[in-house]
DNA sequence: CTCCTACTTGAAGCGCGGTTCAAGTCAAGG
DNA sequence: CCTTGACTTGAACCGCGCTTCAAGTAGGAG
């Protein structure tokens, strides 16, 4: 068996995620085993920085069959590019959103009204939030 | 009846939420009903500003329970502010999180790099993403 | 050789946030 | 009166992202 070949255990410990989940992320097509040391699937080393990158897109919001279409979107970048600037916009709205959330909240914990609901500042910011 | 009320289906069209989903948060504690009309629940004018509170907590993350213990930490603000102040600083988090992973993808779709996935400051970019 | 351990499988289950369904009920209109 | 249409109910179902379970099996230790 070639040395540098982990095996399912191994990706376990290293990328915190459990086998379940590996297994599970294979049936999606996120990640491929290389082989078996007997029933034990076996990974490139590689296949560490993809979960990484899996992981990174999972936390961003991103579904596990987006995240698997990218990935099988291949070698012809062109389609990866594109796919990424969408999702630059629209992770770029996310934070606008997020951050405006962020104002009416901080407004909110300063703010002298009671009961706070009533706080014509506070109405105004909540709308604000869903609908810029 | 008065006149002020609003059944279900007013509420539904005026919150843009669908009538299970009323039901639905009624069941979580989000909401109330003040009667009914018949078979119809009635609802307050101001449950459509609760309404839109629910909305942009939900859009913010939040979990429809964690919306429900806010809403009944109730007249005592002290909690609430407490809370709020708590999230304001996991969406400040979140923020930081989502402002990383877009500067990722800038550089993914103006990268040279093919494929895109071996290039240094891509795989470096992301992996700031999760563990800043 | 046997035994232990760590894996293997498919299937079922879970929490979330709802929707969909079948069957029933009410108010208003003709 | 009877019909129509919008609601009512509880229960089942959905997609997501997994975990858990029972039953089975391979590799290595003794």
């Amino acid at each position: 068996m070639d040395e540098t070949l982990l095996d399912i255990g191994e990706v376990a410990r290293q990328s915190g995620l459990a086998p379940s989940a590996l297994r599970f992320y294979e049936r999606k097509g996120l990640i491929e085993a290389v082989g078996r040391n007997g029933l034990r699937r076996t990974y490139l080393p590689a296949t560490l920085e993809r979960l990484a990158l899996v992981t990174c897109a999972r936390d961003a919001g991103f579904t596990l069959a987006e995240i698997a279409a990218f990935l099988r979107a291949g070698p012809s970048d062109a389609v990866l590019r594109e796919g990424m600037a969408a999702k630059e916009r629209a992770v770029d709205e996310r934070i606008a959103q997020l951050t405006r959330l962020r104002d009416s909240l901080r407004h909110a914990v300063v703010c002298d009204h009671d009961p706070l609901v009533e706080c014509p500042a506070f109405k105004q910011a909540i709308r604000r939030v869903s609908v810029p």
